[in-house]
RNA sequence: GCCCGGGUAGCUCAGGGGUAGAGCAGCGGAUUGAAAAUCCGCGUGUCGGUGGUUCGAUUCCGCCCCCGGGCA
């Protein structure tokens, strides 16, 4: 399936068929595959991150699949880095992935925020004994009225940027980034967006699958590693489930029920974000 | 066949004369350096069927059906 475009983006909810629609792109399009997915960046997730095989791999250039180990502080900053030499370069591309947070910065930017240090990082993220509410009274004023109570995440990043700037983070978000994509591209936008019940049935018996195909065993040697248990990749769906497993503290049974939710979940999360951002300019597959 | 227990949301179950809730699942939304993360919101229902009592029955009574367990 040959597309007239030097970049095309692939995005769609995860099982909703983009490796393969990547592929084939790719090799009418003598372009190289970029990965644009927040967890297939890691090393040690190979099967549950639903990452190409190497039999896929083989069938057109892959880059940015499993070019980082779980130990590394990735972010989408990160990433946006490993992205350019690509750009630079003028090659024909395919950006595959699931992590609509990638995609909107490819075409939008990020604001320029400074890097956190790492002390300031560490600092704000062990605090693990604080309660979240407590975090939120500590904000400045302009992120606590826009940040919700509860959300810990952001609470914690928009304090290590005040820590760091001395300014609101919701001040230096008010400076719009500029998009990563180069403007003159000629880009394609693809987008797939299975019916939701179908989906489901992929989802399930995909995660079958994955522990057929051995899932267990790489879960079981992730544990291994002895990564931080709050380090992203121990968070991708199917470790804590599968982790339970080994552990037994879930049936096998139980595992696959809750691993299955998981994705269920997570997919039903990406399809409100690619409707909803996703609109002008994405075509739908 | 008889005796118990049970049939309430997709699942597991609570409740009880004024047409019903919880958890999980599900659905909608947000998303700026952890984003497969993190957070916000929403019960989606012939209360097994059918007669009766009652102003009113999912609730009480009768009969029937179904599912467990026990006794034969």
């Amino acid at each position: 399936m040959k597309i007239d475009a030097d970049i095309v983006l692939i995005a769609g909810p995860t099982a909703s068929g983009k490796t393969r629609l990547a592929i084939d792109i790719a090799r009418a399009n003598g372009a190289l595959v970029l990965n644009a997915d927040s967890m297939q960046v890691y090393r040690e997730l190979r099967i549950l991150s639903a990452r190409p095989s190497p039999e896929e791999e083989a069938r057109a250039p892959h880059h940015l699949f499993g070019h980082v180990g779980g130990d590394a502080a990735y972010s989408v900053a990160r990433w946006v880095e490993d992205v350019k030499p690509y750009l630079e370069a003028g090659r024909n591309l395919v950006i595959v992935g699931g992590t609509g947070l990638y995609f909107n910065t490819l075409l939008n930017g990020l604001s320029p925020i400074p890097e956190t240090p790492d002390d300031v990082r560490r600092k704000w993220r062990d605090a693990g004994e604080v309660p979240t509410g407590e975090l939120h009274r500590q904000l400045d004023p302009q992120a606590a009225a826009v940040l919700n109570p509860g959300d810990r995440q952001r609470i914690i990043r928009a304090l290590e940027v005040h820590e760091n700037t001395g300014r609101s983070i919701i001040e230096w978000q008010k400076t719009a980034g500029k998009p990563v994509l180069p403007s003159e591209a000629n880009i394609a936008r693809l987008l797939l967006m299975p019916d939701r019940k179908i989906l489901h049935e992929r989802i399930n018996r995909r995660f079958e699958l994955m522990v057929e195909e051995g899932a267990i065993d790489e879960v079981s040697s992730l544990l291994a590693l002895n990564y931080p248990s709050g380090a992203p990749v121990m968070k991708a769906i199917g470790v804590p489930q599968l982790a339970g497993y080994l552990d037994q503290e879930l049936s096998l049974e139980e595992a696959l029920e809750k691993g299955k939710a998981a994705t269920r979940q997570y997919a039903k999360r990406q399809s409100t974000w690619f409707r909803n951002s996703f609109g002008e300019g994405w075509k739908h597959v």
